[in-house]
DNA sequence: GGCATTATGTTCCAGGGCGAAACAAACCCT
DNA sequence: AGGGTTTGTTTCGCCCTGGAACATAATGCC
């Protein structure tokens, strides 16, 4: 059902009441795991008896299940506590250095993972998305039978366009113009689509959301994902903003400094060569595999060629996510990837450039966090947003 | 009623129907106006019995008008056409060299204006105020008495907190935590809140509506308002980013040279000091007060200073762009203000430069446009965002 | 142990809103 | 003038929700 500002000019009916309700009311469930009906009649302002009725129709559908009595016990006839129910998504993930296919059930637990390391930089995609396959293969036949998949995604690190089911580049890969579909159609159930999507886009939704429907850290933040290159992702009020064509959160190729070095994307001193993987590893003397630990480590050990390249990163970061903040007034940066691993050497630096560079910090300081030590999170977003469908709007799944 | 997605967790019931669609009704007329009721069935899909019930309700509440016959005659019985009805709303403006009052109706037709010049750089915020509220009462006294100001709203160059009714700073007016809305409360009728704006979130709504509900040339563009400063907005889908505080369009002090001069906002190198008015005019040897079009005059006439300041510019303006279209994908700049006069003459290079700088240049070229010569675009701005409250839920406003 | 209390879940009915279809109205075309 | 066509209106039934009463199952107190 449109909101009031939707371009959308479709006339609500009273099927459309039936399905909005439908869809909050299982919202409501995820959101708040072992709620009652009478907790989302109280939650959505809804009547006992609609929530009741909305309740038992998801149950039917298998959306929701209902669980034996594990609450304390309070006074009156006892609830009857709800859970997010059994449909499961695939969730992949093709990595410079890992694959990764996992398997997720609506309430947001792993049910089954394989991951595989291995260096794919160059990789023939044949190969590469053929031994992904195998992997999601492997766990997916050993899930019980009825169990059933409701969606399937896979997060790339590059530029998708994801209504053609293509991937226009991802630099580090060495891939261009892929179309990854045909390698992973015969693992996945008949009339079952494989959605691509950006990597940095689907991990800032588990930022966004600690499981399907339900808040998570942050409602309006700025990912950064970084790796070899420097992915990320604008979130506002829970929605990764995707551009007109799904195309943004290119923030690696921000110009840090017109006059720096050339980019391969073109342009000249893009973020990209000051804080990317590479970058850093180069001008702290390390070798271009090392891990972001081992540069943490030796910064705090007081190796002044690792300070000094982690100094460069932050002075780069800090004029990058100014501009913007500036923009956008979202003064919350989550750092994932292996920034994420460097937070607490970049936060002191960084957030005192962010004082100074953004307008609005006398009002707001922007503050900087790490995203944790999540392996593999856009194969966690690509299921999350496999299941985003399902919240929306559950009529579809009832069969 | 929320949309999917939305983070609203209010129940729908039927009354919610009832405004869903008496808010698609209306936005349907004002979208096509002198459509017929049958047209609005045809339009939002719903049954003409319905369409013209929910028509009926709006024409009793004044919200659209019945109009005599005026298209050319088909077959058939003839249609009622209907416009988007009476009711007013008020939009104020306070720029440097100008102030404007307007009173548009919910068709987005001026239906009375005022505009008075001076130099109200660092002036009485007092005076000013005054000043303009002077303009109003001239304005709205002359109305007559039977039409319905429904809202009113005050843009101005610099950031505010909406919520509050603050003006935080106006750097230019040299105005600071200022609450407007004492001076103008005896002008407005009793019970109107006057609703503060940013000058270039509101003349940006007059790109993405060509009036209250009527689409406009674009959908989702970058918006900049150069005057003194920068101002800017990105409109996505229609509408305008406001950020989390309403402080988000700070284009201007995006940095483009970490090594450039200082800003007085405590940066350095902001895109303000190259292609900020004062900037322009100090690059290109002319006083700080000349117009635009002067600069745009000796340009074309070959004046190398002129034609310098125009380079520095524009390629200022390629770097700030170029990493708000990166991280946002949104191809489409809409140059107001100043700049705007100055497109045509800014347009290779930026264009140019953004080619080479904008990584997903290759798929979609991004464009540059001038807004047009309109005066005082933010007043324009700020009663259009008064109607969209009628437009968002009609039913509050039919008593 | 029995009974009052309390909260949950269910059932029944009424009201509101929309769609479908029939009907009325007003025009064009021949 | 009459048929055809499109618009606008009316009537009726269906669907969904809310409200109230009822059934259920526990706690807490005596």
């Amino acid at each position: 059902m449109p909101g009031p500002e939707s371009a959308s000019r479709e006339g609500a009916r009273q099927s459309t009441l039936r399905t909005t309700n439908l869809a909050l009311t299982l919202r409501t469930v995820c959101a708040v795991p072992l709620s009652s009906r009478a907790d989302v009649a109280a939650a959505t302002g809804m009547s006992r008896a609609t929530a009741a009725r909305l309740v038992d129709e998801l149950v039917a559908a298998g959306l929701v299940n209902e669980v034996g009595r594990v609450l304390p016990a309070r006074r009156g006839r006892p609830a009857t506590p709800l859970v997010p129910g059994s449909p499961l998504a695939l969730g992949l993930q093709v990595d410079v250095g890992l694959l990764t296919a996992r398997v997720l059930d609506l309430g947001g637990r792993v049910v089954a993972e394989a991951v595989e390391e291995g260096t794919f930089v160059a990789g023939d995609p044949a190969d590469t998305l053929t031994r992904l396959a195998g992997l999601a293969a492997g766990i997916l036949d050993a899930l019980p039978a009825d169990r059933r998949l409701i969606g399937a995604g896979l997060a790339l690190p590059g530029i998708v366009d994801e209504a053609a089911g293509v991937l226009l580049r991802a630099p580090n890969l060495g891939w261009s113009d892929l179309r990854p579909a045909p390698f992973l159609r015969d693992v996945l159930p008949p009339g079952l689509d494989l959605r691509l999507g950006n990597e940095a886009d689907l991990a800032a939704r588990t930022v966004a959301e600690a499981a399907p429907g339900r808040l998570g850290a942050h409602r309006d933040f700025l990912y950064l994902s970084g790796q070899i290159g420097i992915g990320g992702a604008a979130v506002l009020d829970g929605r990764v903003m995707a551009g007109r064509s799904g195309w943004a959160g290119e923030i690696g190729h921000v110009c840090v400094d017109p006059a720096g070095p050339a980019c391969r994307c073109g342009s000249t001193g893009c973020l990209e060569q000051y804080a990317g993987r590479h970058a850093l590893m180069t001008a702290a003397a390390l070798p271009l595999d090392a891990a972001p630990g081992e540069l943490a480590a030796r910064a705090a050990a007081g190796d002044p060629a690792a300070r000094r390249a982690l100094g460069i990163a932050a002075h780069a970061l800090g004029v990058a996510l100014a501009g913007v903040i500036n923009v956008l007034d979202i003064p919350t940066v989550v750092l994932g990837g292996s920034l994420g691993e460097l937070t607490e050497q970049l936060r002191p630096e960084l957030e005192d450039s962010l004082s100074r560079r953004v307008l609005s910090a006398r009002w707001r300081r922007p503050t900087i966090e790490s995203a944790g030590r999540a392996v593999a999170a856009g194969a966690t977003g690509a299921a999350f947003r496999a299941f985003a469908d399902v919240l929306a709007n559950p009529s579809r799944y009832l069969g």
